[in-house]
Formats: C-alpha cells, structure tokens, sequence
DNA sequence: GATGAATGAGTGTTCATTCAT
DNA sequence: GATGAATGAACACTCATTCAT
C-alpha cells in the first residue's frame, strides 16, 4: 500500500509541525490540510488534540522506554556485582535515544519533542509522560545512583538535570546552532558527532567537585 | 503616583503571564484585564503583540547587557595583558544576571523569558535580540575565547551552547524541578544557592577534555 | 436471547435520552455509545435521525391508539343512547394512558416525549403524529363533544388543549417538579396519585362556567 | 438613530428565533446574520449563548417581576385584613403579563419563552430564574396562599402547576393551535380573548373538590 | 491620550450522514 | 447484516487588530 493510512499521516505530520512550531502555534488545520486529511479525522481517530499530542510522543517514547528497560536488563545482568559504570551508563542512554528514531522519523524531532516536553508542557502532558515513562525514568536514577555513589542525592537530582538541560537543550535547539556554526567554522556538526561532543561536558560534570560550602549569601533573591 | 501607568502595569502584567504560559498560551485579554487596562491598550502603546514581546524583553536585556559591558571593562581593565580567568569570567556573568532582577520584577521571570527566547522565539524574537544584544554576546565570547586559549574555536561554541542549556534550562525549569526536590529531598534551593552549585559543573563542562579524536562512525544519522 | 437486538436496544436508549435532554441536545453518538451500538447503525436501520424519532414516538402511540380505539369500542357499544358521561370518558383516557407504559418503559418517558412532540416537533413529527394518530384523536373529539352538549364547539376545542397542557406539561416536568414538593411538603407523590389530583381539576375545569360575554376590552395586543 | 445598536438588535433578533425554535436549534450565526451583526458581536456584548438566553429572558422577567411587586404591593395595602380574593389575585397576574409585551415586543413571544424556560431550561437557566425572580414567585405563592385558606399546602402546590400549565402551554403553543381553531371554528381568538376564556377554567381548577381519598391503588407504576 | 465597539480570521470540536468492505 | 473509517458542514468561541470618537 503505497499511501500510508490516515492516523499515521497524521501522526507523521503532527510530530513535524510541533517541532517546527509548538503545540499551540500548530492548528489542526495546519496538520490536516498538510497532512492531505480531513479535519475531523484527527478528533475522530485521537479524540482531541491534547490526545494526538500524547499520541505523537509514545510513538517516541514507546520503544524507547522499552529498549532503555531491555538495556538496562543487560548491564544489570553483567554488572552483578557493585553498579553500572557512569560511562557505560551514559553511553547506554545516548545509544538508545539514537536507536529509536533510525526507526522511527528523525532525531531531530524527537529532541524537539523532548525539550517541548520540557518548555510546553501544559500539564496534561507532564502527567501523561510521568503515567507513562516515570517507572523507567526513576529505574535508570536508580542505576544513576549506583555509579555515583559519592554524590548527596540532592546534589545528583541537580545534576542529573543539568545534564538534561545541556543535552536537550543542545540537540533540540540543533539547527539554529548548527547555521551559526556552519557558517562560522566550517566544519558541519553531525548528530552522531555532537552527541560525541556532548560525553565528555556531561560526565565531567557529573563528576565536578562539590560545590564549596556555602558562606552565608547576602541576601536571599527570591 | 500610586498606580503606575498603563505602559508600565501592561509590561509588569505581559512579563508574568508569558514567564507562566509562553507566549501563543497568552492572549492580549489575559493580559489587558488582568492589568486593569484597555484592551486596545496594548496595540495603542506598542503597535502590535510582536512589539509588546520585545518591550518585554528590552527591560530586562537593555539593563543586563549595559550592566555587563560595564563589567567587562572593568574586567579588561584589570587583567589587561592575558585573559580574564574563566572562573572569574563566569562568576561576572553570574552576578550580571543576578543584579538585573534586583531592580527589575523577579529572576524567575527572567529566566523564564530567557528559556522562552530560546523555545519559543518565532523569528521576530530572535532577530531582535541579536540585533540589540549581539554585540555584547560577541564580546563576551572573545573573553571566553582568551579564557580558554587551548580549547578549539568551534568546540568552545559548542561548549558555551551546552553551558547555557544547563542554566537556562534549569533555571527557566526551576519551579518544577524545585517541587520535586523539595518533597524528595526536604531541602529547599534558593536561585543563588542553585547557581552556587551551577558553578563548579559550568567549569569542569567548560574545561572537560576533548572528546576522544573520531574513530570512524557507522552511520550518520542525519 | 439474553441480549436483545440492535434496534430494539437503540430505540430504548434513544427514548430515555430524548425523554432527558430533547431531540437536538441528544446525538446519535450519545445514543450509540450508550446503547453499545455502532453508530452507523442508527442509520442503517432507521434511515435518519428523524426516521429514528418518529419510531420512538410509534412505539408508545401505535398500541396506545390501538388501545384507546379498543375501550371507545366498547364505551359507544354500552352508551348506545346518549353519550358517554365525561368522568367515564376522561377516566379511560386516563386508564388508556397508564396502560401503554406498563407493557413498556415507563410512564415518565411517555409523558415526556408527549411533551417534547409539543414544545420541539420540529415540523416533521408534527405531520407523523397527525398523520397516524389524527383519526383517533378526532374520534376522541367526537365522543367529547356528546359528553358536553352544552359547550360551544370552539370553546370545547380550546378547552381540550387547556386540559391537555395540564396533563402533559404537569406529567413531564414531574421530576423537577416533585423535588420541590418532596422537599417541601414531605409527601412523595407517585404518577398514579397524581393522575387522581388530576382528575377533578380537569373535570371541573371543563365543566367551568362560560366566560362572562365580551365587553369590549381596552385593545387588542395582537 | 433610525438604526437600533448591535445589543438591541441581537436581543430582538434572538428572542424571536429561540421562540420559534427553540435555544439548541437557534445558533449564533442565525442569530448575527439575521440581525446584520458581526458573529463575534454576541461573544463580545453577552459572553457565552448562555449569557445571551438569560439577557433574553431578563428583558422580559425584570420589568415582569417589577411591575408585579408594585401590583401586589397595592393589593396587599387595598386587603389589608384578609387575604386578596382569588379573582382578584389572577386578575392581576394577567394584567402584569399582559402589560410587558406592550413595551416590549411580542406577548406570543413571551409566552413561548416562558414555555421553553420550562421545557428546555439546561440548569443555568433554571438557576438563573430561581435566583432572580424566587423571590417574587414566592411572594406570589404566599398571597395566593391566603386567597385559598382551605387548600392543604401540597395541593395549592400542584394546582397551581396545573394552571401555569394550562395558561402556559396553551400560550405558548397558540399559533398552531390558533391555526386549527380558525379554520375549524370560523373565530379568530385573540390572546386577550384567549385570557378571558382562560380566566374561569382556571377558578375553577383552582377551586375544585379535593380528590376522593385514596382507596388503595392496585399496584404503583413507579 | 485613550477607549468602547466592532470585526474578519481563526480556533478546537461535534454533527448526521455516507460508503467501501 | 453490519461496521470502521471518513467527511463536509456547522458549531460556540477566541484571537489580534482597527477605528470612530
């Protein structure tokens, strides 16, 4: 069947505008009309936009959650004995996050959907992913844990999402980045290559020195 | 005068609910009857939405970037052969961003706006603010560039995008994530206290060595 | 067989729905979806949604007409000479009414669809009514008019309807009304109780004397 | 100004249409384009649709419920000792009715309303009604309490019901039946005349024997 | 200098109906 | 005999903007 059903071009559409433009500044209209589907076929197969939203991102997050999990099964399996190393840990996520969209649509995408996640999230969303992802999430700081063990909890929370902001941030900002240093070093990024670039950032960071103890700040800003 | 005025309760009024809903999520209603203000207030005194969303922004960029030119001179003046250490460099600009809000509304706001510009920007946004505030960014860039005289030109960009993907994210972020680790961890992080423990992650990213040189990849992803 | 058939289910769902909310505010999805029907089943097996509300109205009117055809039958057999006595005529009507619904739904529904057929047939169950029903009514007319010789025929005619919007607008506003009452007289008044308050009210206001004759009135409103 | 303002016409036009046909069937558009308005206009001056019905119904129900305080105010002082006899009482609740649409449009359109508030009242429109006109209804209620001393609270309740039933559904349907009545009877009725033959049915109602007591009814029907 | 009124374009959603299978 | 998919039309409502005053 050369022509793909209508709920897959719709989700194949959906997924492109929202990352070119945010959810609320993609109507359906956009979606339908580039989509080359009827308007109400989108309420009529998701039921409101809000579920086609979710429906675009478990397209994503499905199989990624679920080769994460299949992943984390086997180093567990070889590590037994004491945690997963935070390298081997680190280069684990990057592999799986790189996995899903070689079979899905773009990485691109798929980064932009996660720093909307972020950014955009109005609530139903951030709820839907929480439902959703949560148990794998809270499995791989679990694991996180293990590989740095020398770190207050509190302290590896912050980090570890400094660490999201520095790669989301980077990677679903990719293509204005990716303009300004094109044309300014002339050496054209790949993915692959920047995620590369990123392990380095992200494991010295992770493994920063503790911040000196705090003298009493001046004045509390908020 | 007790009650400020239009254009200032309209800005006061903009800059909160865009920091709390992006800007397509706000309307010029939301905006004008939460201020107590004419509907056609806005367009009266701004022109247009577009021109209200850069006057936003100006209040806070205009003070922050005189105040870090002013800083950088100083900065300049005192290490005048060889570079400003980078720690010194990022503690400046630390302070720059923290002394803007003192004056202004609240740092949250302007980080929120900040994260905003960088999600959200739908061109008019990001056009203004290099034009406005690009000079000032490139000069902080060839003080970084003086500050990490062995790092390569490109990789330094790269660098200072990750860096600023940790703090923006995190703190446009902040009052999610806070809510989090408030409930799991039981202690409370002030903004000055979060950009304490910012620091030492900012420099080791910053000073992270070189990935290791490309042994060939299999395939690019895109 | 347990489960009883398609149309069987949809038409009693549908009579329940229209007897809450009206024609118009009821869909065929809400009636489908409750029904556990397909919702293009409405229109295989009725044709449209008209077609579908005339069928909801025939399943009460067609034994109900047939019944009250059956006991005038019988009435005119034993009144051969002279008519029969309007309490005897009112009160199978009365009995008529009651009997449909034993044999269906319920009374409530049957007198609120007799309701909704006034205040929103929309022009098409207007003409299914009298079309199918007039015949019965005129003949009921007829047995009316024996009964009270001494009426004027407009006056009987306008009386009728006086009656009628007793009955119907009283049965099929019930609930509401009889929140109130339970509420505020502590006596809970079942349809059949009521039918017998009903009663002579009606009688007597059929049998109220004539208005005093016109003296000519100030003006006419319209 | 020859030409009304776009609120008046929008009142004028909707009432008619929701008199002939009902709140669900009429739509905004019929509204605005049959008023020669902008769409946008009934969102802008009322709202909500909801808001729009109540506004169409407060045009008639405040001058309504004013003019019948000041009635009773006048009856109460006029029959200070004893009760306002029943005549009288109805008398002037006709008269009030009567006396509104002279100054407004259309008592047809009043009485269809009044028809509809009970028949299709979604909730707000019931709410809104008992909330600002409880007070006079009650008023009413108390008075014609006096004027029927020997009728037990529960039955002045229902009788009452059945004649606003009567007048109500037979006003609000009389074009129809006004239709039959002239081409059967050879008699235009106007809805004065309507009033004055509706006067002694409904003394009557009002003052027919209680029913016979209860001998036990076979079985209840719900 | 400022505003109430108005507007055309657009939003997400729901509707009864149709049709290929 | 029955249904999942699809559709065109319509829905109430919101939008940023304009304009006469």
């Amino acid at each position: 069947m050369a022509r793909p059903d209508t709920v897959t071009r719709i989700l194949d559409t959906a997924e492109v505008l929202f990352a070119e433009k945010g959810f609320a500044e993609t109507s359906l209209r956009n979606i339908t009309t580039r989509a080359k589907v009827n308007l109400a076929a989108v309420n009529y197969h998701f039921g409101s936009k809000k579920a086609l939203i979710q429906a675009v991102f478990a397209r994503y997050l499905d199989p990624f959650s679920e080769r994460l999990n299949l992943a984390l099964d086997g180093l567990e399996a070889r590590y037994r004995n004491g945690g997963v190393p935070l390298e081997v840990l680190l280069e684990q996520l990057a592999t799986s996050v790189l996995e899903v969209p070689a079979e899905r649509n773009s990485l691109k995408v798929f980064m932009k959907l996660l720093g909307l996640a972020y950014t955009q999230a109005q609530g139903h969303l951030r709820r839907y992913i929480q439902e959703h992802y949560g148990e794998t999430f809270h499995r791989f700081v679990r694991c996180l844990r293990l590989a740095t063990p020398d770190l207050p909890d509190a302290e590896r929370f912050w980090r570890l999402h400094f660490m999201l902001g520095t790669v989301i941030f980077t990677l679903s900002g990719l293509d204005a980045l990716r303009d300004i240093a094109d044309s300014e070093y002339q050496e054209h990024m790949s993915v692959r290559e920047l995620i590369r670039h990123l392990r380095p950032v992200v494991v010295a960071g992770m493994q920063a020195p503790l911040p000196a103890s705090l003298e009493k700040v001046g004045s509390a800003v908020e």
